[in-house]
RNA sequence: GGCCCGUUCGUCUAUCGGUCAGGACAUCAGGUUUUCAACCUGAAGAGAGGGGUUCAAUUCCCCUACGGGCUACCA
């Protein structure tokens, strides 16, 4: 149980999970790539070797088959069913008959070749394991493959890494999802469980058995950790190497056994990543790993490749602790005789101190920043910029994005949450929301926040002062803020700045006002007529008169702009108000 | 310990050997103003350190330092 916790957070980051076991997904369009991004791997193997370069985006490709497994898929949740505001429709797509699972080399569908084209060959997914909210630096994850895929018209799928039995729990699968949904980012079809394809990886650990790329192997546990202490003993650090790897099966003893990948041991693996450019890692330096435990129970890094490969995943975008794993399972891809997907591995996010991010540095849950009230189109904003570029663009649609989007505008650093920038670009996307829809934002805010829900009549005032309020706000909690001369109610209460505007002159020259008021047409030029004409007569500058204006009508010295309160609430309301001020 | 990745203003980043190293947020100073927000102008602010390669390095290579990851019958 060694360094369990810092793994966590890693892995929420990821997006990845813990894989394990399940069974089968069910693509409603299998897909078939073609295509292989041979040129760019040609073109990098005459580079240097340490001349590290980005590919150009590379075409996902199949350089073999690529077929997807069918079945009905035990779903967990529905995608959402309203897409973003500013999210194009979803597109759906046609499913074919179902397609039985194939075993490798088996000739592709023809449906599959047929929505290929359709879906511009992109199949992107997130893979969160369910042990807990949805991590922030996930929720970047799962976007930068939403953007992927919505700018190419491929496909954002959602598996669920439910594998470790012990930690998965169905309400962080739920949170997880509703994380997801609040961000915008609808996924295709139906959510797709791990642990329910378990036997398909079964499946497939023993096809390699078959192939003679895996062997049994009945060392135990004890025989393994002897074998480790011992090498620690000696100072050195060699990976296992199992006896079994090429024993003769007439010598296997009658006890449970785990299939070892049978690896590579000399040579190297490359990985050719569209952000880390081309990493090689000597196989020397990787076990054989074990890809069915002896329980029978598939591990991780069989389940990611199986469930990838079956999902016609092309792209796999995930957190970069995944890169060495990249090598693992490139080889296993290699073993199966699959095609491997474009990689990209993105730094993960860190905390304002640089550090890993932790629970220390506040917010690490997508729905808190919900809570806290940020917009969702300014979150997306933000983390689509946090650790990507596109030239100086700063403030930008999710529309824009999904074309802007690209493999080689993904910076290699870690980078660091900035709130301030945060708060910025979510007072900018709320300035430019559509007044109707940022009020339905703004509810669904009270709701998640606790707080209590609009009247209709309130709504309505909401509505008719949205215009004004949105400029001025950069969260939701501001936004309500500016907006309490709407939401409060006679008698208005006044905090001690609002208190002090309101001495005896200034309510003096209140009581003069209302008479005056009662007789406006309420048009703002009328009031302005009004209200700078009495500021005259009394000597003053307009500003001198706003400030109790303010502390009558919203009970604070901090508000919009008068006109823009009075012609909101009323004639009515506007003079009571004044009236109790002065009184 | 081994292997892998990373390192440009405080922060997010641009730059694909030759730039006054650009932009944004934040900061500071002015301006405008009906408070706040916004807006306008200006200022300050960066290539981790050291070696190479080159006519020329932020850019290519190496080393060091500092972060991070992997090294499980975890994911």
């Amino acid at each position: 149980m060694r360094a369990h916790a810092s793994h966590d957070a890693a892995k929420c980051q990821a997006g990845h999970g813990h894989p394990e076991r399940l069974r089968r997904l069910r693509p409603e369009a299998p897909q078939t790539g073609h295509e292989q991004n041979q040129t760019a791997c040609h073109e990098i193997s005459c580079k240097p070797r340490l001349h590290r370069q980005r590919e150009p985006e590379a075409d996902p490709g199949a350089k073999k088959d690529r077929h997807p497994g069918k079945q009905d898929t035990p779903r967990i949740g529905h995608r959402p069913r309203q897409p973003p505001q500013d999210a194009p429709a979803h597109r759906h797509l046609v499913s074919g008959p179902p397609l039985a699972y194939q075993m490798p080399n088996a000739s592709a569908p023809m449906v599959s070749e047929r929505l290929s084209r359709m879906t511009g060959h992109v199949v992107t997914r997130f893979a969160p394991s369910p042990t807990g909210y949805l991590h922030i630096g996930g929720g970047r994850t799962a976007l930068f493959n939403w953007l992927f895929a919505r700018g190419r018209g491929g496909k954002f799928l959602l598996r669920i890494e439910d594998t470790d039995r012990e930690r998965s729990t169905p309400e962080a699968t739920a949170a997880i999802l509703r994380g997801l949904e609040w961000l915008g980012l609808d996924w295709d079809g139906d959510v797709i469980s791990q642990f329910e394809r378990r036997d398909r990886h079964a499946e497939v650990a023993h096809a390699m058995l078959a192939r003679g790329t895996a062997y049994k192997c009945f060392s135990t546990r004890e025989e393994i950790e002897a074998f480790r202490a011992e090498a620690e003993a000696k100072g050195s650090y060699a990976v296992f190497q199992s006896p079994w790897r090429d024993a003769d099966p007439a010598t296997y003893p009658d006890r449970p056994f785990a299939i070892r990948m049978k690896a590579p041991r000399e040579g190297e693996t490359v990985i050719d990543d569209q952000v880390q450019g081309r990493v090689v890692i000597k196989n020397e330096t990787l076990d054989d790993m074990i890809v069915l435990r002896s329980d029978g129970t598939p591990t991780y890094m069989l389940a990611v490749v199986v469930d990838d490969h079956d999902m016609g995943v092309t792209h796999v975008i995930r957190g970069d602790d995944h890169l060495v794993n990249a090598a693992r399972q490139q080889m296993i891809y290699d073993a199966m005789d699959w095609s491997v997907p474009v990689w990209a591995h993105i730094p993960l996010i860190h905390g304002p101190d640089g550090k890993k991010l932790s629970k220390r540095h506040g917010a690490l849950g997508v729905e808190e920043y919900q809570v806290m009230g940020y917009p969702a189109a300014g979150m997306r904003n933000y983390l689509t910029r946090l650790g990507w570029a596109h030239g100086d663009a700063e403030f930008f649609t999710s529309e824009q994005a999904m074309e802007w989007f690209d493999l080689k505008g993904i910076g290699r650093a870690p980078a660091r949450l900035d709130f301030k920038k945060l708060e910025n670009l979510c007072g900018q996307h709320i300035a430019a929301s559509d007044d109707a829809a940022l009020l339905h934002e703004l509810e669904a805010y009270l709701a998640v926040a606790n707080l209590p829900a609009l009247s209709e009549h309130q709504r309505g005032l909401m509505l008719a002062g949205m215009s004004s309020l949105k400029e001025r706000a950069k969260t939701f909690p501001e936004l309500l803020e500016k907006a309490r001369y709407i939401l409060t109610t006679r008698p208005v209460a006044r905090d001690e700045a609002a208190e002090k505007a309101l001495d005896p002159v200034s309510r003096g020259i209140l009581a003069s006002l209302t008479p005056r008021l009662r007789n406006a047409s309420w048009t703002k030029e009328d009031l302005e007529a009004i209200l700078t004409g009495t500021a005259a007569e009394h000597g003053l500058g307009f500003g001198k008169l706003a400030a109790p204006l303010r502390a009558a009508l919203a009970g604070r010295t901090v508000s919009p702009s008068v006109y823009d309160m009075m012609l909101v609430i009323g004639q009515d309301e506007t003079i009571a108000r004044l009236e109790d001020a002065a009184a």
